[in-house]
DNA sequence: ACAGAGGATTTGTTCAACAATCCGCGCTGG
DNA sequence: CCAGCGCGGATTGTTGAACAAATCCTCTGT
């Protein structure tokens, strides 16, 4: 009923918005990497909109945690730190898991979760992790669906975009995704069966480890850039 | 460290950023009241800035959900409705109780919160219920703070704007503020005590007769407004 | 090698114009 | 009298150009 495709040819939806939308994906997708400078006539040519509606967008992606905004020198892709990723992870615990054990298995909610479950088993038949990702953060968002609070979801889509912004560094995407997919189903089948505690421990453990796989990715890389900048300046 | 001070006179902050601060306390205060019009002429002459850098500003206050923007019509002080509310304090009552439960009498932000109740009591002296509420507010921001994490932060603070906004409807701050300051105190002790668990318990209560109080104002509220209507076209 | 002057570039902001859309009003026709 | 229609005015959406202010970059002079 809801939804437009962010596609070109939106009636109605202003071309701002439309442009946040862009940079979003191209953010996501990696297209523009973390700390790239986003220059204002560069892009609005590339985009084909004026400077003035991206200028618009750039707000959008600042508040949103995507970009970053120095005054009198640019808008920059965020970087994400290894503060940010213990932060996220902490507001996931918080948000995610008493959502959980508010479950009940008729929840519309739970067929999104079913749903994600399926289709990110059909990614890893093809191999193709970044969409076992997509459908991995799928999964998750639908157990904050569950709370049915439209802040709470808000928020969480944001920090999830951002989560996945730091996805984008880590090369290899099969170790960080493959194995959560099991997990997930693990969740997925105790909330069938009707028991959310035992749940939402499953939850506690999937995400101390998530936090775990990546902030050691994370030091890894955080490391080699040390290395490659000492290297530099000796 | 972190801060931004809502006071004129900021160095270097873009004015799109200025703009939309003060729009916030506009509506906050009440000068601006929900529901109406904000025309981007007449603003835009008002506040001595340009027609964009208003409309950057109105991007700012949307995603804050302080405005809503009908594509082609304008956009409109936010109207917050019961099940705005009902939202809000579901999302306060996530996030505050458990950082209260991780609190320690030695943590800054416990200064803090000795702080706002010092000053809601002497606002409650000059019988000034607006501070009163603003001091309230401040407490709560500070137990917040206790878990330190920015993003967090940064919610609980547009969430807690938000229901300012609602406040602004009701016509009894007096009754709605100053039974709480007490509460605040108790809170407050219990966690220079050490009893972090007593005063989630306190927390959760004060919460619940909060929501109540704002709900049954409310609720009188609409009411009014819906005999308003119907009297106008019978 | 270094500091600083000065020019080039980029952002910040304004303005004017036009297209697209919405809204209210009067007009027409039954 | 009233329903529907269309038209014009007002407002938003978007663009492009222009200029001020700040930053970056280079080049010079010592």
């Amino acid at each position: 009923m809801e939804e437009q495709g962010q596609a070109s040819g939106d009636r109605a939806a202003p071309l701002s918005e439309q442009t946040a939308a862009r940079l979003r994906t191209m953010v996501i997708e990696g297209e523009l990497v973390p700390g790239q400078r986003l220059s204002e006539v560069r892009l609005s040519g590339d985009l084909g909109v004026s400077r003035n509606t991206l200028r618009e967008a750039f707000r959008l992606l600042t508040r949103e945690g995507l970009a970053r905004h120095e005054p009198h020198r640019g808008v920059f892709v965020a970087v994400p730190s290894m503060a940010a990723i213990l932060d996220i992870y902490r507001v996931r615990r918080l948000i995610e898991v008493p959502a959980l054990t508010k479950a009940f298995p008729r929840h519309r909610a739970v067929a999104a979760m079913r749903k994600a479950v399926a289709e990110a088993e059909a990614a890893r038949e093809r191999r193709d992790w970044r969409a076992v990702g997509s459908a991995n953060m799928r999964f998750h968002a639908a157990v904050v669906t569950l709370t049915e609070s439209p802040r709470l979801i808000a928020f969480y889509t944001q920090v999830a975009a951002e989560l996945r912004l730091a996805f984008g560094l880590l090369s290899d995407l099969e170790q960080l995704h493959e194995p959560f997919i099991a997990e997930n189903t693990a969740i997925l089948s105790a909330i069938e069966r009707g028991d959310p505690e035992g749940a939402a421990v499953l939850l506690t453990a999937y995400l101390e480890r998530s936090e775990r796989t990546v902030l050691s990715a994370f030091a890894r890389i955080e490391d080699e850039d040390d290395r490659r900048r000492r290297a530099l300046v000796p």
